[in-house]
DNA sequence: GCCAACGTTGGC
DNA sequence: GCCAACGTTGGC
């Protein structure tokens, strides 16, 4: 079992859209160390749903991913805001996993608070702001649900 | 809305 | 293969 973060603008696409959903791809990466940790996401994996551009920034609660990255489908599309011509479906270039919502943290926890937060002082969402799909450890994972007042950590 | 940090592109 | 120019992300 892996843990991971996701990083979406709520404007665009926000956990409660995927509660409404229930299950939904997270296409649209283009950035290559984002895209290598989506393919090594493993169905049944858990990952936190973090709303960017907002503020303030923070984690807005839990999703799992419900199936292994195939190839991203919004990159063969030219109508897409995705397209990228360089994927070709013979060899594809980026790909998605289909994620589905868990829940929300009973409190959404900021990133300011994660900065403050002396364990958390190695999680990359410190250390590397910029990357969107991000690995997390157990420990981060559960110190964050934690603070986020959630009682049960999901497994 | 600004801009620092980071990633990508492409000429050489 | 270097690196300048450019584009994007995302906190503030």
């Amino acid at each position: 079992m892996n843990y991971w973060l996701l990083k979406s603008e709520p404007d665009v696409y926000s956990l409660d859209d995927l509660k409404d959903e229930g299950t939904d791809c997270w296409d649209g990466v283009r950035n290559y160390q984002a895209r290598n940790n989506l393919t090594a996401m493993e169905e049944g994996d858990l990952g936190f749903f973090y709303h960017s551009r907002t503020k303030p920034p923070h984690i807005a609660g839990i999703c799992r991913i419900a199936k292994k990255a195939y190839p991203d489908p919004t990159a063969f599309d030219p109508e897409e805001n995705y397209y990228d011509p360089k994927s070709d479906p013979d060899d594809p270039r980026w790909f998605c996993p289909d994620v589905s919502y868990v829940c929300h943290l009973p409190e959404t926890v900021s990133l300011k608070k994660i900065k403050k937060e002396e364990s958390l002082s190695e999680m990359v969402l410190v250390k590397n702001s910029r990357l969107s799909v991000q690995p997390v450890t157990k420990e981060e994972f559960k110190k964050v649900c934690l603070m986020g007042g959630l009682k049960k950590i999901p497994e």
